[in-house]
DNA sequence: GTGACCCTTCAGCTATTCCTCAGCCTCCTG
DNA sequence: CAGGAGGCTGAGGAATAGCTGAAGGGTCAC
């Protein structure tokens, strides 16, 4: 369930869920939160701290589920944690790779016992989530956060053909304001840390986009 | 639905859209739009960001279909995507077959599921819409832009007889001002590229067009 | 405060792609 | 068989997209 009286962050992140197999349900204020999370428990909720009505907090209390805060960039973290509510939380403006990192982190953790494997792998590149590690060949490679949600956003669409706006999208944060140039600059960075070897798997469809994957054989 | 306040884009994609099979209504304006919109709901809209009355991106939010944005080449790019609201764009001028593979892009992630196969085939010559790949006997080839375009309009009308005009008419943008002469040297590019063996597939008909099709046995 | 790292922009460079054109070829016709 | 219309293709110039090194400014840890 995604809880936020903003419309368009609310669409947003619930159309980057659905996208992604999740089923969404959504509320615009605490009332409507708490009341829809009684009928429906869902398995997890992300819960913007400023509501109109309730707040924040608050709502969490009410709600059986764990919860994944929105909060602004300024609140003090111990806030969130020391209250002893909310399992986690993301600072807006977020990124869409950060929201679902953090989703698919709490929902591991609450759900305890199964540890699914959190490691994506394409061809001798591995990426280990929850280690936030990287290995290219059996060999661990260092990247900056932004490098790192960059190839885990190709790792996690191996296959597919990304545009340069759906990456900004991704794995920039929603109020970025910059242009695509960007992203050519890390894909720069991601070739040469990561894609040095053969076979080379970052490929480039000029006027396109990039796509992530081994190349065909032949 | 296409909605765009200029008749003749608006006629053109009208046209194109119902010679392929889709049945389409149109509107001219943004209130138009919305209450064409929901009395009809359809599948998908077509929608011109600059309209006269409402903004292009307001249409959108009161309307519930999927949407697919039209946008000036300089328009900023970013803020399409980003506030979550339309679910891909073309910018203009556009040609007839990128229109239609957005459209058909959005169908296939909107309606999610059912995910049809996406790959046209024509004897031993092979194309993946979304992966931009071909393969002629089994072998990859790399073609360009342009070349893929005029590839997949030739073979989603295999056996079709194709004139330059309609070939100009469907590949190019609606503004190009250049002769039929283009259309010779791209056939002449495919040739090379993905017809050098047998059987030939791609055939000249004199002062008629061309046609992509196996020749008949024998 | 200082240094290390990170993010972003930018500009020069390279590679690719697009389009035009001219010369040659092919097919048809008379 | 000659002539002409239509078609083919190689060459080349212009435009465009993408790559990457460098630089500026920001943030964070110490």
């Amino acid at each position: 369930m995604v809880v936020d009286d903003e419309p368009s962050i609310r669409d947003l992140l619930a159309a980057s869920l659905r996208f992604s197999g999740f089923e969404v349900l959504t509320a615009a204020d605490g009332y409507e939160a708490v009341e829809v999370a009684e009928r429906a428990s869902p398995d997890l909720v992300v819960l913007d701290v400023m509501l109109p009505d309730l707040d924040g907090f608050e709502v969490a209390k009410r709600i059986a589920a764990p919860v994944l805060f929105l909060t602004a960039r300024d609140a003090t973290e111990d806030k969130i944690f020391g209250l002893g509510v909310g399992d986690d939380y993301v600072t807006k403006p977020f990124s869409l790779e950060e929201v679902q990192a953090r989703i698919r982190a709490v929902l591991r953790r609450t759900r305890g016992e199964s540890a699914p494997a959190s490691r994506l792998r394409v061809a001798d590149l591995e990426l280990d989530e929850e280690a936030r590690e990287v290995w290219r060949g059996g060999r661990p490679v260092r990247l900056s956060p932004t490098e790192f949600k960059l190839l885990h956003y190709f790792m996690s669409n191996a296959g597919r053909v990304l545009s340069k706006a759906q990456i900004l999208d991704h794995v920039w944060n929603y109020d970025f304001g910059g242009d695509a140039g960007v992203v050519e600059s890390y894909v720069s960075y991601l070739r040469r840390k990561v894609d040095a070897g053969e076979p080379r798997l970052i490929h480039t469809l000029r006027s396109v986009g990039y796509v992530l994957r081994e190349p065909p054989a032949g």
